[in-house]
DNA sequence: ACCAAGTAGCTTAGCGCTAAGCCACTTGCC
DNA sequence: GGCAAGTGGCTTAGCGCTAAGCTACTTGGT
């Protein structure tokens, strides 16, 4: 089964090894997949969230600036559409904007068009940070990626939507 | 640049789209990998974790008692080796290994080498739920691997091992 | 033999999330 | 026009994690 003499050796080879010691039986081939999915996910988390750090932002909030600012102008959003789009109850949503509208980054007004509702908007010191953030993140993702020439980093991406794609049609 | 009308279409594309309509100066490569990365991670999470509440278990749960399994007879390790596999704190631990304890899967004994340490046992009846878990979990995995073909997914896993590799030499 | 430094596991405080429930308001049906 | 059902945002309780600090024990230098 070890052919290939060539690299192997990442800590997710090393679990199916152990698997296949013990439980010989299991195709594990999927499991290949989604562990390196999952690490990669994990570990490129933690590096963003250092790089954000230093706005004083973490990942979450940065979503939901970078989320305004894709918006456009006027940069504004409801509450539920942020909610919606990240994924994210409304409970989680009102603290993150608690915590971004103390810091000065983003304000809550009363929707005209519906008294039960809210729109929230960048302020001009949330465009600026988010603006700089932005690039912060995408910086470290580059370098995260530069070990990959262009074609294979092409390749990956359309594997992974086409993984994302067919994955995300079988919902639960 | 939108040539190839062929599919595309994923939510990752719609984000790259609004920012290459507001900040055309970003390079988003980069985010299109990680971005699906990131969202593959997620979904896979919440469909894994919806396999393991058959058995009464979270994911994390069953982490621990897959790391136990993997590790073959006795299906013992110490709960410091266990935290540092599954990259969680010690009180982190404690606190999954309370509940495994608690639920009959695992036994807690002293190391008889090291009266500061401990020694973490699976019982009968945690071995017998991981074994049966791990089927489940994979083949969750297994299914949503099946869009692709096998040689799409034998592409794709080795250019995450290689990404993975990469990124995980330069640590912070 | 002793003592400083290191290590194992647990405890606590704090954080950010979800799930469930609340009130205020809007919508759609009669 | 009035009322049931739906929706938007907030609050609370609970969960699982981290970071920091604790005690108990071990290790290594002198």
């Amino acid at each position: 089964m070890s052919e290939r003499p060539e690299q192997r050796k990442d800590p997710v080879d090393a679990i199916i090894d152990q698997w296949a010691t013990v439980r010989p039986d299991l195709d594990t081939a999927a499991m290949e997949v989604f562990g390196r999915i999952y690490r990669l996910s994990r570990a490129m988390g933690e590096r963003t969230e250092k790089a954000y750090a230093r706005f004083g932002i973490g990942r979450g909030e940065f979503d939901v600036l970078a989320t305004l600012r894709r918006a456009g102008e006027p940069y504004t959003l409801s509450p539920r559409q942020l909610s919606a789009t990240l994924m994210l109850t409304t409970g989680g949503m009102t603290g993150r904007l608690d915590k971004l509208e103390r810091a000065g980054l983003l304000r809550r007004s009363p929707d005209p068009h519906d008294r039960r509702g809210l729109k929230v908007t960048l302020t001009d010191k949330g465009l600026e940070l988010i603006d700089e953030a932005v690039g912060a993140g995408l910086a470290v993702q580059t370098e995260a990626l530069s070990g990959l020439d262009d074609g294979q980093a092409g390749q990956l991406s359309e594997l992974l939507r086409e993984l994302l794609r067919t994955t995300e049609d079988r919902q639960d």
